[in-house]
DNA sequence: TTGTACGCGTTATCAC
DNA sequence: GTGATAACGCGTACAA
């Protein structure tokens, strides 16, 4: 016999009455309201939530999906559990490795009522594939999607590429170097487009022959450097995908007495506190307000669910900006 | 009716029938399998997750607790997320902020059947009290836990701590600072007790002046040395809670023009790829290792109730290595 | 305010 | 190999 039916039988009062106290409803009187709890309390008691789940055909369980969980994702991740949680959701992570049918065991999981939405940091599978599991449960994306079938909280990286590409250029910097993320990412497509604009609108030289292409650590900054260097010229400047990348740029460039920003001048990206501490110029990437926009897309729908009526929250508009420092 | 019910109808069998043919029970006939499964085809079925877990009373998420996401965790919850999954468990994030009524609400979790164990990475609550959700599951700490109830997969930082000093000592480093973190951790204790010990053995100066505690990211290391500046004597070498504060105390020394490693020495901990890219002298930490460890054990009960039998999986012995740099 | 009866979707225990 | 039937623990119309 199960507690919930040991409350019962020690209270006299039916199971709809004790699911009532339970759910803090008002239509109890308090004498039932006390007896109950007191009961509840002496039995030690708590809800079985897979109970709860199946009856309500909520989870309260959040999906987050991305390849893995890396310094760059970090604090998306921690912000959007923590405001999750603030909501009552907790945050199921799952890391696909790349892998499209890992990458899909996490819409089935949708389907399957383990999740009440999901959140995609990073995807490999097609938009198209995917749009068929928003049937089963919201989905929001931190990537940007192409198709618009999933609704994403991505800023068009392209502004911040441009305040960069200005700060350069004013500073004199006009040879540049573009090291890119993941090839066919839009938001590789978006900095690549907006650097071929800027330049040309300039009239200044589009270098492809200095892009490069996934590269995400340090380590990959250091060897993309090292591998430049080969070359005839060296660029003035180095756009990076990110600031790890520039941390490895910048610390390569001291190994090969490489004079920052005199010979090399180094921009990064999100602004990160090792950024801040090791003096890189970079764009500040309002990465957690995302995750909080991100959750609050989720909210609209499943706060409708929770509360019977449509949630909506400020959606505040977020903006790059140029942070200055010692590398440029 | 549910789809359960409609492959009832279709195919012509029973309940339990479609039931083994889902759980790939032998004992069932190939044109009954044939039949439903193709019957599960057409209707896209998928089990309800919640309706298994009630009926099972599992639910194959395990549960891991910390104050927050960040980079010294990062690589233990990455490692234990994808171990996990490998052995088909989902994990959830606890985030607590420190607080301990935030952490209470994943071992309540446990409780009410939401999760089948927890990892434990850090946690603010007295043992004592946490040793109470033991029968409810498995649980398993990364940090250690200082009484015996709950099971620790941590590794004593002495030992790390003595191949440091051992390091330092031996190139003629003996005036040391020491950065720790939490003030009233266990990691702390051995790493200061660690030093104390060693400097005693080795007749050498205790410089208890030199402690400072709470030190965890670059910002805190930048501002340590800062301060450690202003005092009459400079000490020869500093010891770090973690590679973070060893970066940012590398920067402050670079700004404020201190030799490094002629003026100051400064050895890291963890051995992450930044201690690698930047030059720093570090220990190495088996900290995936670890991870692995601690599903491992949570496996060992969990595994049993899924397969029916003890599940010994070989737990290596794990050693920490002295990574030698620039910074020394 | 309270109680009845049923539903949620699946597993498990018996029989046969 | 197959099939009734009873759990699993709780929410919720609906009626009273």
């Amino acid at each position: 016999m199960s507690k919930f039916d040991e409350i019962i039988r020690l209270s006299g009062y039916s199971r709809a009455t004790v699911s009532r106290v339970i759910n803090h409803s008002r239509h109890v009187s308090p004498e039932a309201r006390a007896k109950i709890l007191t009961i509840m309390k002496q039995l030690n008691y708590v809800p079985n939530r897979n109970a709860v789940s199946l009856s309500t055909g909520q989870t309260n369980q959040i999906g987050i999906v991305m390849a893995s969980t890396n310094e760059i994702v970090l604090s998306f991740l921690n912000q959007f559990v923590d405001i999750a949680m603030d909501y009552g959701f907790q945050t199921i992570i799952y890391t696909t490795r790349g892998d499209k049918e890992n990458e899909l065991r996490a819409f089935e999981d949708l389907r399957s009522k383990r999740v009440d939405g999901l959140v995609i940091v990073t995807c490999v599978n097609e938009p198209r594939l995917l749009k068929a599991y928003c049937e089963y449960g919201p989905i929001v994306s931190w990537q940007r999607m192409g198709s618009d079938e999933i609704p994403s909280v991505a800023m068009d990286q392209a502004e911040g590429y441009r305040l960069a590409l200005e700060h350069l250029v004013s500073k004199g910097y006009t040879r540049i170097a573009n090291l890119f993320g993941r090839v066919e990412s839009l938001n590789t497509r978006s900095r690549r487009e907006a650097y071929e604009q800027f330049m040309r609108d300039h009239h200044l030289p589009v270098r492809t022959d200095w892009y490069r292409y996934s590269v995400f650590t340090p380590t990959d900054g250091e060897e993309a450097l090292r591998e430049l260097i080969t070359g005839s010229e060296l660029p003035q400047a180095v756009l990076c995908a990110n600031d790890y990348v520039a941390i490895g740029i910048q610390s390569e460039a001291n190994k090969q007495a490489i004079s920052i920003p005199d010979q090399l001048a180094i921009v990064g990206f999100d602004d990160t506190e090792l950024a801040h501490t090791l003096g890189i110029t970079t764009i500040y990437n309002p990465i957690a307000e995302q995750a909080t926009h991100a959750f609050y897309r989720l909210w609209a729908v499943l706060g409708k669910q929770q509360m019977g009526q449509e949630q909506q929250l400020p959606l505040e508009k977020l903006q790059y900006k140029l942070i200055a420092r010692q590398t440029t």
